[in-house]
RNA sequence: GGCGGCAUAGCCAAGAGGCUAAGGCGACGGUCUGCAAAACCGUUAUCCCCGGUUCGAGUCCGGGUGCCGCCUCCA
């Protein structure tokens, strides 16, 4: 293992700037301070805010876990076009706009088991650091007020485009080519930073007039407050890096004259929803509160985590019919047939007919972990986790470390705990071949180490048979299934096994089966799980 | 049009030039079981195409092809 100065683990993080993994080096040894672009709160969240959220929030774990002191922080951006439209149209002030859908993302983050970000600024909050960091621009001649507004002079800035790779002079040359240019903008590549107030939306004062701020000074402002005008890691989603991060560095760099912004940048992928890539303006969204009505927040995380956080995530859906359960494609979606038995359905009834294959495979693994844990504590006792173990266990944590000091790879991580999950579950059945003690130390170590990986991923963390318990009543209200209906066959089906009468048993297996329940024989009598 | 990214098994997905290309799902075979289920064991790939660099390439370079993204709001 290889280690820096500090004596730190060495990780390595893939930077946005120049495209390749790199080895961190933090600006002071130990410490880590990472910004990452939160949302504008005009409206619920969707899963590609979850995983937006979610980079951040595991590295930060991990950076923790790995021994960093990690100043975390994650802004709210309430000062916006999209939240004054909406207030407008809903003829409500437009902080409580703002306000309640801080509430709302709060509340979709805290259900995912989301780290508190250790500051989270919001936009109204820093209004005199704005302004001030607009006037050191003017102050400069980076910037120039025309009309009540500020625009930044992109051309005096030399590494405008190095992030996104891009050339100024390209810019030009096309720019104009999609949307007008505003004529007070000495050059069209030129931005907001201030924009003049209109009649009717919320605005502060300034030495050039009442206005707001434009979209991009407001992570400066606030980066810069809470990190310093140079700090470690800086993250968002992969939409951001242009213009957004590219203004971004524009700004704090020119204003406060220095040539590093973030030390690295780190962008998470889309997730994808057909080939294409989620997003409010295209309509085709879930959002997190939707999916977490229907799934635990670990499973949403597991799933989010199964792919490298740069990656696109497909998120798979599957429309079933109602009757015969055979997917049905957008054609027959639309149609509102089912082409395989001929079922009429409408759509109100489809849209509760979805099933998410992605979702799903999560939310069974997580339940297996769990399932492996809750046998693993079993067997384990109180017995010390020190000493000999199996092989596969006493390597995992090591492995699982090595695949997140890898670029943060949580899918790496997963794998690398599945041989030491089938070899606990391996000893827990029989053991044969393992003395006693190596199988009760194996098994304490599992969850020992399980433990500091939960405490990693934010996953696997809570007790198992309550986590299971929770899970499955989720389950059964997903699928509508009758629990007392359920105990009554499987009161039956008792009865029968009891008499030996396979036949009934056997049938009444495949009656409950249809309802979505598994039913396990044991030497205890039988259970029914989902 | 410019720029960026991706292309690995039936599906999903790791692979920071060099041991026999992780892992999951599915499928198949087996152990267990009254039969099952669960669990466990086993089987299931030479990496989009062409050329190059190298002792050695899925991994680097060049050229294709195909997807996706950004260039306007966007996680």
């Amino acid at each position: 293992m290889t280690e820096n100065a500090h004596s730190l683990p060495e990780i390595h993080l893939t930077d946005t700037l120049g495209g390749k993994k790199v080895p961190l080096r933090t600006l002071e040894p130990g410490k880590v301070g990472i910004y990452c672009c939160g949302p504008t709160v005009y409206d619920m969240s969707h899963i590609g805010h979850a995983r937006a959220a979610l980079a951040p929030d595991v590295m930060t774990r991990f950076l923790r876990q790995q021994g960093y002191a990690v100043k975390y922080v994650r802004n709210i951006t309430d000062i916006d076009d999209k939240i004054i439209a909406r207030s407008l149209e809903e003829d409500r002030p437009a902080t409580e706009v703002s306000e309640q859908y801080t509430a709302e993302y709060q509340r979709d983050l805290d259900s995912l088991g989301m780290i508190e970000p250790d500051v989270q600024p919001k936009v109204s909050d820093h209004m005199t650091e704005i302004v001030n960091l607009v006037q050191a621009l003017v102050d400069k001649g980076l910037a120039y007020a025309a009309g009540g507004d500020v625009y930044y002079r992109v051309r005096q800035f030399g590494p405008y485009g190095e992030l996104s790779g891009r050339s100024v002079e390209e810019m030009i040359e096309s720019a104009g080519s999609r949307i007008e240019v505003d004529e007070r903008k000495e050059s069209p590549l030129d931005f907001a930073l201030w924009k003049a107030a209109k009649s009717g939306e919320p605005s502060w004062e300034s030495p050039w007039g009442n206005g707001r701020p434009g979209w991009h000074i407001e992570c400066s402002a606030m980066s810069s407050t809470h990190l310093g005008q140079t700090f470690d890691i800086h993250g968002g989603g992969r939409d951001l890096i242009f213009p957004h991060h590219e203004n971004e560095i524009a700004q704090s760099q020119g204003a406060h004259g220095i040539d590093t912004f973030a030390k690295y940048w780190v962008h998470n992928g889309f997730i994808n929803i057909g080939g294409e890539k989620m997003a409010k303006s295209l309509g085709n969204f879930w959002t997190i509160r939707d999916i977490l009505d229907l799934y635990t927040g670990e499973a949403v995380r597991y799933f989010l985590m199964t792919v490298h956080y740069r990656h696109g995530l497909n998120f798979e859906v599957e429309v079933l019919c109602p009757a015969c359960r055979a997917v049905m494609g957008t054609a027959q979606q639309n149609a509102l047939r089912c082409k395989a038995c001929g079922h009429e359905t409408d759509a109100a009834t489809l849209r509760s007919s979805v099933r998410f294959p992605g979702l799903e495979e999560g939310d069974d693994r997580v339940a297996y972990v769990y399932a492996t844990l809750e046998g693993a504590r079993a067997l384990a006792g109180d017995t010390d986790p020190e000493g000999e173990v199996t092989e596969a266990v006493g390597g995992m944590l090591d492995a699982f470390v090595e695949a997140l000091r890898n670029d943060i790879n949580t899918p790496a991580a997963l794998g690398v705990l599945s041989k030491p999950l089938s070899e606990v579950n391996g000893l827990l059945a029989s053991g044969k071949g393992v003395a006693k003690d190596v199988r009760r130390r194996t098994a304490a170590r599992f969850v020992r180490d399980m433990a500091t990986a939960a405490g990693v991923l934010g996953c696997f963390g809570e007790d198992p048979a309550a986590y299971l318990a929770a899970r499955c009543e989720l389950k059964a209200a997903r699928i509508g299934l009758d629990v007392a209906k359920v105990e009554d066959l499987l009161a039956e089906r008792t009865a029968a096994r009891e008499s030996k009468d396979w036949a009934e048993a056997d049938r009444l297996r495949d009656v409950l089966a249809d309802l979505g329940v598994a039913v396990k024989d044991g030497p205890d009598g039988s259970v029914w799980t989902l």
